[in-house]
DNA sequence: AAAAGACGCAACCGCCAAGTC
DNA sequence: CGACTTGGCGGTTGCGTCTTT
């Protein structure tokens, strides 16, 4: 039963990373793929654990990673997307192209809060949802929340997606989507939704059923969620993740361009529209109003 | 020019849901 | 069904670099 222990810590090296381990690592990754992360740094002769060898692909290596300074238009998203998501940065990294949560984390932490106080704006500790979100908004839908209140934990799968009813206020949280800089306009949507989607599931047969009846809901939901009741959204996170990818997407697709301020104007509002029809973070979104549209405007 | 402090960011840590056995 | 592993997340730390004194 069960399995070997994630990593034997004796003997692996810790710290900033060589070139030259970034060049096995990289090596092995293309020839191999990733995944495996716990025999990766054996079979690639690394003297890591393989979560540090995730690390630093995901944050780093990774083809599609976008450096450098963050444009207006990015900053801007991250500080609407952090006021109605609060801490969850993998979340809001789902939404920009290229850039990883570490690296979002990071500037919000180092930029962006100084230039909102500098604005006279205190950015609010999300306490709704980053007071919880490690225990229980991470991985999408409130399972953590849920086992409270149920006292015991629950690996039912079946819960995936489903609303939970916390305390007096629905809440939802969607599951992060990771999309990526190599999204283009002449992509199919199919091919969008397995891309993001495989990227937080396993190879199982279950997951690759579970992405098809997310494009066939795709379908169903005709491509268009502006044109959707927001009211069904809620309904099941699969939908609502679409919804949201499918802005994701119009961010992406533009991503080769300049970002256009009337989309992002756009997003957030669908975002509002959504969240107050819904009830959905009755108490932050009174915070939200007040919150300002443009940070360089300040 | 040197020391001290501030800053930025890569990497680590601990936690936990999902998956596996 | 429960013990256990894996992968992924957010918070935090540590160190190199930059700025100020």
């Amino acid at each position: 039963m069960g399995r070997k222990p994630c990593c034997v810590k004796e003997g692996l090296r810790k710290g900033p990373w060589s070139s030259k381990e970034d060049l096995l690592l990289t090596n092995y990754i293309k020839e191999n793929g990733e995944g495996q992360w716990r025999s990766l740094p054996k079979n690639a002769g690394l003297l890591r654990c393989g979560k540090s060898c995730r690390l630093r692909w995901m944050n780093y290596l990774r083809p599609g990673i976008k450096r450098g300074n963050f444009s207006q238009d990015e900053e801007d998203l991250i500080v609407r997307l952090h006021s109605l998501l609060g801490n969850r940065w993998s979340l809001i990294a789902g939404r920009l192209p290229g850039r990883t949560d570490n690296e979002i984390k990071n500037y919000w932490n180092t930029h962006l809060i100084k230039k909102l106080k500098n604005a006279g704006i205190e950015p609010k500790p999300h306490k709704n949802f980053s007071k919880c979100s490690k225990k229980e908004s991470r991985k999408g839908p409130q399972q953590g929340k849920s086992r409270k209140i149920q006292g015991k934990k629950s690996n039912n799968k079946n819960n995936k997606g489903q609303i939970v009813q916390v305390e007096k206020t629905k809440v939802f949280f969607p599951k992060p989507i990771r999309i990526s800089c190599g999204i283009s306009r002449n992509n199919s949507f199919e091919n969008v939704t397995l891309s993001t989607t495989c990227s937080s599931n396993s190879n199982s047969g279950e997951a690759n059923l579970e992405n098809k009846e997310n494009e066939v809901k795709l379908e169903e939901v005709s491509f268009f969620p502006r044109d959707l009741d927001f009211g069904k959204l809620l309904e099941g996170d699969a939908i609502y993740d679409e919804f949201l990818m499918e802005e994701s997407c119009h961010i992406s697709n533009k991503c080769s361009l300049p970002m256009n301020e009337s989309m992002l104007e756009k997003v957030y509002e669908e975002y509002l529209l959504l969240l107050s029809e819904n009830c959905y973070l009755q108490d932050d979104h009174q915070n939200e109003q007040n919150f300002p549209v443009n940070v360089s405007d300040q």
